[in-house]
DNA sequence: CCTAAACTGAACCGGACAGTCCATTCCGAG
DNA sequence: CTCGGAATGGACTGTCCGGTTCAGTTTAGG
C-alpha cells in the first residue's frame, strides 16, 4: 500500500478496479481473467502488474475493499439515523431493493472465496466490513432504546447480531432462489419484533 | 444419470465422491484438482471420467449433492420433532456444534459457487435443500403453534423463514469471522421471540 | 526542447490441469 | 475355459492463463 507515485496513475488504478469490478460481477470469478480485465479497462497485462505488483490476488483483494466500502454506502443516509420506526422501515426498503437490484451475484462472496478466507487481508475486509455494519444498527437501536421506543432491558449487542445474521442468509438465499422472501421475512421479524418489545414498553 | 451399469462399481463411485468430498473439504474448491481426488480416492483419471463422464462439473455436482444431504441428516433426530421448547433447545445446540466443528470451510457454499449459481442442477440442489430445511422448522411451529405453546395467530411460514436466513447468515458470517456469536445470536433470538409470544398466550 | 522517469502495449513463456486414448486386468456368464 | 464387456492404469495432449520482458510513448520539470 505504498503510494509515492500517482499524478494521474491514480486514476487509471481507480478504472482499473472499478472496471474490473464490474467484469466480475458480470461472469463469475472462477471465469474473469485477466485478459478479460484488460480488455473491459483498456489497459493492457503490464499496467495490472503495474498497479498490482503482486499479481491477480493484490488486485481482487482492491475490488473486494472496493465493493466492501459500497455495501455500506449504498445503505446511507438511512443506515446512519435509525432513530425512528419510520426510518428502519426506509431502510428496510432501502436494502431489500438494494440486494434485489444486485440479482444473482455476490461480487464480495464470490471474491472472498477465490482469494482464499485464510489469507489474512482477505479475512479483515469481510471482518471490519460485518463489524461497522453491525456497530451502525446497534447504534440505531440503542438510540431507540434511548428515546424510549424500546424498554430499558432491550440488548442492542444480540439483537443487532441475530438482525445482521439474518440479513446475510437472507441474501445468500436470495443469490441461489432468486427470490427475496427470506431476506424481507428476516428484516420484517427483527422490526416487528423490536416493535412489539416497544408496545410493551409504553403500555 | 443412467444406472444401467454397476455391480459393485457403485462402490467405487461411492468411494470417488467421499474421497472428492474430503478433498474439497481441507482444500479449496479452486485448488483442488483432480490429480488430487485421484490420489486420495486411489482411483486413475480414466475411472473418474468413467463413472462421471461429463467431468469435473458433474463430480463437483455430486458431491454437492451428497454434502447437502449430510446438512440435515447431521441435525436428525431433533430437528424433526421440534415438539417442546426443550427439544428446540437441543437442536440448538446440535447445530452450533455441527457448524464450529464444520470450522472455516463451507463444502457446500464453495462448491456452488464453483460450478455456478446458473447451473440449473447447483441451484436445485441448495432450492431444495433450503426448502426441506424450512419445512421441517415450519412443521415445529406448527406443532407447537397446536400444542397450544404459541399463539394462533403466529405465523410459522415467515418465522421459519427468518430463522432459516439467520442460520445461514450466523454460518456464512462464522466462515469469515471463525466466531459463532452471530449463528448463536439468530438462534436464541428465534427461540426466545417464540417464547415470549408463546408466555403472552398462557398469560 | 530535452531528458529522465513514469507509463503503456503486445508478444512471449512456462506451468498447470481438464480431458483423451489405449493398453491391461478383472470378473461373470455360457 | 474363454469370451466379452466392464473396470482400471497411466501416459499424453491441447489449451488456457497468470506472470514476465522489453521496446515504445507520454508526461513533467528545467
Amino acid at each position: 500500500m505504498d503510494r509515492p507515485l500517482t499524478p494521474k496513475g491514480a486514476a487509471t488504478r481507480k478504472r482499473i478496479v472499478e472496471g474490473a469490478a464490474e467484469v466480475l460481477r458480470e461472469s463469475s470469478v472462477v471465469d474473469a481473467t485477466l485478459d478479460d480485465i484488460r480488455r473491459q479497462t483498456g489497459t493492457s497485462k503490464s499496467q495490472l502488474f503495474h498497479y498490482f505488483p503482486r499479481g491477480k490476488d493484490e488486485l481482487l483483494l482492491a475490488v473486494a475493499q472496493y465493493e466492501a466500502d459500497r455495501v455500506l454506502d449504498d445503505q446511507q443516509p438511512h443506515l446512519s439515523c435509525l432513530t425512528s420506526w419510520d426510518a428502519w422501515r426506509r431502510w428496510r426498503d432501502v436494502v431489500v431493493e438494494r440486494y434485489r437490484a444486485q440479482g444473482d451475484t455476490c461480487p464480495l462472496g464470490a471474491l472472498l472465496l477465490q482469494t482464499g478466507r485464510t489469507t489474512p487481508g482477505a479475512r479483515a475486509i469481510v471482518v471490519t466490513l460485518m463489524e461497522r455494519w453491525q456497530r451502525e444498527l446497534a447504534a440505531g437501536m440503542r438510540a431507540m432504546r434511548d428515546a424510549g421506543h424500546l424498554p430499558p432491558d432491550f440488548d442492542p449487542d444480540q439483537a443487532s447480531a441475530a438482525l445482521l445474521a439474518g440479513i446475510q442468509g437472507g441474501v445468500a438465499i436470495m443469490l441461489s432462489t432468486g427470490r427475496s422472501t427470506h431476506l424481507e421475512a428476516a428484516l420484517d421479524t427483527a422490526i416487528t419484533q423490536m416493535r412489539a418489545a416497544g408496545d410493551r414498553v409504553t403500555t
